[in-house]
DNA sequence: ACATTAAGTGATT
DNA sequence: AATCACTTAATGT
């Protein structure tokens, strides 16, 4: 078994039956992108569904000047809601997503989405499943948009890139993190000495090391 | 040594 | 929370 192989296998095996498992194997083309590398960009048509074997994506929403704002992260295990609208209503990404990590993927053409719907339970059950997990997570990104303030926003952002680089350090710079975050550096540099003093983070050239994981 | 980039801070809106 | 203006610190050439 090759390693792409036994990755399919531990990320999905749970979830799919193994005639579905080995069409996946036999049609889908694993793929490997490199950290910081766009995936899909705004108004791009997509021809493929991502399974995510390794790493993680970080999904963004952008503005009429081209600024972003990122809304969540997907982790092994999940796929991207939006090529499930796309690849079933033949219409255009409304969403960047871009390689947190370097990336592992599975891509099915998206030809297949339809014909396994009614083939395997457990595709069924896989897309609706995500659909669900991406809209909770939707919902939780605009909570923490509209409800909590540019601190707590920027506390939640620094734990969930260190989650999804399952590394408590992360190498940014304030700048990128005001992009991320849409506002400015200077608000970033303030807020992110207040939560030094409150002895939450550390703070770096660069770098940023996270203290309260929770 | 000089230029560039990252980060810190007071003052103003 | 945003912007301006300025300073200080680190890093690259």
């Amino acid at each position: 078994m090759t390693t792409v192989e036994s990755n399919l296998s531990s990320n999905f095996g749970y979830l799919f039956e193994d005639d579905l498992l080995s069409e996946i194997k036999e049609i889908g083309i694993s793929k490997t992108i490199p950290q910081n590398d766009v995936i899909i960009e705004i108004g791009e048509y997509i021809k493929f569904m991502p399974l995510l074997l390794n790493g993680a994506i970080k999904i963004l929403r952008e503005d009429q000047n081209g600024e972003g704002l990122v809304l969540y992260y997907l982790e092994k295990g999940d796929t991207c809601a939006m090529t499930l609208s796309c690849c079933l209503g033949e219409t255009k990404s409304k969403i960047r997503a871009v390689a947190e990590t370097d990336v592992t993927l599975m891509m099915v053409p998206k030809e297949k989405m339809g014909e396994w719907l009614g083939k395997y339970n457990s595709w069924q059950a896989f897309i609706l499943q995500s659909y669900h997990n991406r809209m909770d997570e939707l919902l939780e990104a605009v909570d923490t948009i509209a409800f909590l303030k540019m601190d707590e926003r920027l506390f939640k952002y620094l734990k969930d890139k260190a989650m999804v680089n399952h590394n408590d350090v992360i190498s940014i710079t304030h700048q990128q993190i005001a992009e991320d975050l849409h506002t400015s550096r200077v608000v970033i540099s303030r807020l992110l000495k207040k939560l030094e003093n409150e002895q939450k983070i550390q703070l770096f050239r660069n770098s940023i090391k996270v203290i309260e994981l929770v």
